[in-house]
RNA sequence: GGUCCGUUCGUCUAGGGGUUAGGACACCAGAUUUUCAUUCUGGUAACAGGGGUUCGAUUCCCCUACGGACUACCA
């Protein structure tokens, strides 16, 4: 199958609404293993469906997976010797499709109305089926050219009567479908139906324009999720169909995101719940006007989050975990996808971001970090900015806190921890500050080195040990209990500011 | 209901006829940091159940249970 030629490899969403993270996921995969074999990644919109269409979801797809490096080279967006790529502006050509379908006997005219399908579906439940199907043997009492004869046929459409095109699915036959993943599977076409391959308003359905598509544009490999497995027999006997079938492309069905609890697959609901960003950037509902958080606003890394899409289902065979991009090209491998489904574990994925953002320098980081800082109405140096950042950047864990974390740098503290002030702002402490401050203010500079000298000499001579007074110490400067390490932080924050810092907390706190 | 797919620590997973069933996240404990976090060390924790096959099964086969997908003129 295909050996010798480039691979081609697609990812073909439908525009109707913002890409979910499996989505991502499966461009990933796909992406990977077009950049590992030197083949061809596409981008085909799947939009056959009109009344699903959500205006803005094309371009979500397209920036979602820019802002995770995943990169196409023929697309809806970018062009390429096969398009268009967009599925409602081949629409024409479809057609010709069906009807060569109808020509060969592999398909036929159906002129059913919507009712007349209920009718058929409440009358076989009433009998006792439980699904019932359009298929061999209903099909004789339905509305088309099979059943009914050929003059009415060509009457009803010479008249313009609406009419569907259906595949007519072989009785009882076995149909063998080979999946890289699964292996081999087996369904007979008795538990299938007769597909809807062409619909009444003019568009195909997912089932032809796939495959149609697929062969066109030279698909060498289907990489989809899991949830078309049970559709895949069908595609392969339209292959067989068209007569298509020595060049049919290789499939592979990618397990399923799963809840990070709970029962059943991932959903936006999971992001909500936990109040946690759930879509690769943020969805503005376009109707609602409601907006999804999505990882690159919440201060993500797409490198993280790519890093962690690609260990789920996926696994290199050894104990390495931490993968850039170039990386997952070179190990990817679609034998060590895993059959089953993968929960979606909001935390491994902190911890991701929080390898990525200690990789890079504090300069790095201050210059990332700037927007949120500028936001938070504080308009620091670089050189300030660059130091807050050398002494947070082992604390963070996700770029979005860092505005929360280092507030006190910028600012005063607008509250001292409660516990904090209760177990340390002891008697002897109060006036100890009053007197460092005055030591301070003399002193002709301050480095972390000789705040720490005039703190030692202070609480010496104040009879206290340093372990009694730090904490109450920390909580002047900053409010809280934890942070950086104490002398460094103030030394940042500069004489003046902690000199003001030490006389305010006394006056806030009291004397004890 | 039917069809198909699946089932190793709480989670992501490695492994595979004979292993102390390995790693990572999370969690817990200790060390270090006169704070918190980091870091380091250690720890708790898994082969869904039942039948086979076999000298031996978590690994192979079957059944059951459970989970999931599909069952549209949606993709």
């Amino acid at each position: 199958m295909n050996q010798g030629t480039p691979p081609r490899l697609r990812f073909a969403p439908s525009p109707t609404g913002p890409l979910h993270p499996g989505g991502v996921r499966t461009a990933l995969f796909n992406y990977l293993l077009a950049r590992q074999t030197g083949g061809t990644f596409i981008l085909r919109i799947e939009d056959t469906d009109q009344t699903r269409f959500v205006e803005g979801a094309e371009q979500f797809i397209i920036d979602s997976l820019a802002w995770c490096g995943i990169t196409f080279d023929e697309g809806v967006h970018l062009g390429g010797p096969y398009g268009p790529y967009r599925q409602s502006e081949r629409k024409l050509m479809y057609r010709q499709y069906a009807m060569d379908l109808v020509e060969k006997g592999a398909a036929y005219y159906a002129f059913d109305t919507e009712q007349e399908l209920d009718e058929m579906r409440d009358r076989m439940k009433a009998s006792g089926t439980a699904s019932p199907q359009y298929n061999s043997i209903t099909r004789v009492n339905m509305k088309n050219s099979l059943s009914l004869p050929a003059d009415e046929v060509n009457r009803r459409l010479e008249a313009g009567d609406p009419y569907v095109i259906r595949f007519r699915m072989p009785r009882n036959e076995e149909v063998r479908v080979q999946d890289v993943i699964r292996g081999w599977v087996v369904v007979n076409t008795s538990q299938l139906d007769d597909k809807v391959l062409f619909k009444s308003d003019g568009m195909p359905t997912y089932h032809l324009a796939n495959v149609v598509d697929d062969r066109l544009m030279h698909i060498t490999h289907v990489i989809r999720g899991e949830e078309w497995l049970p559709s895949t027999p069908l595609h392969v006997l339209l292959y067989r169909a068209f007569g298509w079938e020595d060049g049919m492309p290789l499939f592979a069905h990618l397990p399923l995101l799963l809840k990070p609890d709970g029962d059943g697959k991932l959903s936006k609901r999971d992001g909500d719940r936990l109040g946690l960003p759930f879509y690769a950037i943020n969805w503005t509902n376009p109707d609602t006007g409601e907006t999804t958080a999505g990882y690159r606003e919440a201060g993500y890394f797409p490198e993280a989050y790519v890093n962690f899409l690609a260990l789920l289902g996926w696994n290199p065979g050894d104990n390495r975990e931490m993968f850039g991009m170039d990386e997952l090209v070179q190990a990817f491998s679609l034998e060590r996808v895993n059959k089953h489904g993968a929960r979606y574990d909001f935390q491994k994925l902190a911890w991701f971001n929080q390898q990525y953002l200690r990789k890079i320098s504090a300069a790095e980081l201050a210059v990332l970090v700037r927007p949120q800082a500028e936001s938070a109405g504080w308009s620091p140096s670089p050189g300030f900015l660059e130091e807050v950042c050398r002494l947070m950047q082992e604390r963070l864990t996700l770029l979005g806190d860092f505005t929360q974390m280092s507030a006190f740098f910028f600012e005063f503290p607008h509250r001292y921890d409660p516990e904090v002030v209760e177990k340390r702002w002891k008697a002897p402490v109060p006036a100890c500050f009053l007197s460092m401050a005055e030591a301070l203010e003399g002193a002709e500079s301050m480095g972390a080195k000789e705040l720490e000298e005039v703190f030692q000499s202070k609480v010496s001579e104040a009879g206290l040990k340093p372990g009694q007074v730090m904490q109450a110490f920390r909580l002047a400067l900053s409010g809280e209990g934890g942070g950086p390490a104490l002398f460094e932080m103030g030394a940042l924050m500069g004489r003046d500011s902690v000199v003001a810092r030490l006389r305010k907390a006394v006056e806030l706190l009291g004397h004890g």
